[in-house]
DNA sequence: TGAACTTGTAATTTTTATTGTTACAAGTAT
DNA sequence: ATACTTGTAACAATAAAAATTACAAGTTCA
């Protein structure tokens, strides 16, 4: 099990366009072609952004720009906003035990509050992380490159 | 997305286990009734918890027993045993960015130390967790049942 | 011994989620 | 008006999880 891809392409896709919007029009397909993945994807992706506001983009006019400073996105954003996990939470509990049985009408209860505390330990993590430190850091990598 | 069910049906299997081992035979097709799933997923469950001499159980002798103090099992064994997570880590980081890029060829780089981080802090929540608490736990809910 | 049960496991199918593709209407820009 | 773009819908492909069927092989006990 993973969470989905759209994650880190979400991520991708701000950071390469704060890296060239300023040189170049960014696209849906020069996005595509850098990111290695088809341009109806990061259509899709633009328009979860668009909804938060993170992303400024127009029907028909080329150039997409980001339209929130980075230290004001953190990770859990867009694990948000990619809609990551599902309604009922991380951890997927097996949906018929027998009411009949002691354990089985209250194991749920009984596990739930770790399981939820777990996943909020996750969710606080990546909401320490913000873009700018994302983006600092790999362009820190880039300037060592040789 | 979702962590398997398999981790919570193994937590049921062996609290189920441990509550009725000593007045009934815990068979498979027992707690494939109680916990509301097939009974070859069970045993599918077993094997592998069998693999890590946390249950005992022989085959065509009926009979299921715990082979371990609950205290010394914790979510994040179970979790771990069940493979939850995929080799690659718990994000799925796209994985064809064009090397051409400077944020696509250096972008993993720069994200995975965070990722990996967040991932670690859900684990040592789950780490934390014995199954021996969600046993209390459950059994206390249990006695509040009017 | 053999009938009735069990476990272990392989093979297959179903279901669901994710990812990729095709197609096209509709907007923008020059 | 031509050549580009975005926004979406619809559909196909892939992959992972869960369920099912089938059966060999072990145990128990009358």
């Amino acid at each position: 099990m993973q969470i989905k891809s759209k994650f880190t392409i979400a991520i991708h896709v701000i950071l390469c366009t704060a890296m060239y919007e300023k040189e170049e029009k960014v696209t849906s397909s020069f996005l595509a072609q850098r990111i290695g993945v088809n341009a109806v994807i990061i259509r899709n992706i633009i328009a979860k952004l668009k909804e938060q506001d993170l992303i400024i983009s127009k029907q028909g006019a080329s150039g997409i720009h980001v339209a929130k400073p980075l230290e004001s996105i953190s990770l859990y954003d867009l694990y948000c906003f990619m809609d990551c996990v599902d309604q009922e939470g991380l951890f997927h509990m097996h949906e018929n035990p027998n009411a009949d049985c002691l354990i089985g009408r209250n194991l749920h209860k009984g596990v739930l509050p770790y399981l939820e505390k777990a996943q909020r330990t996750l969710e606080d993590q990546l909401k320490q992380i913000s873009l700018a430190q994302i983006f600092e850091n790999t362009k820190a990598l880039i300037s060592q490159e040789s």
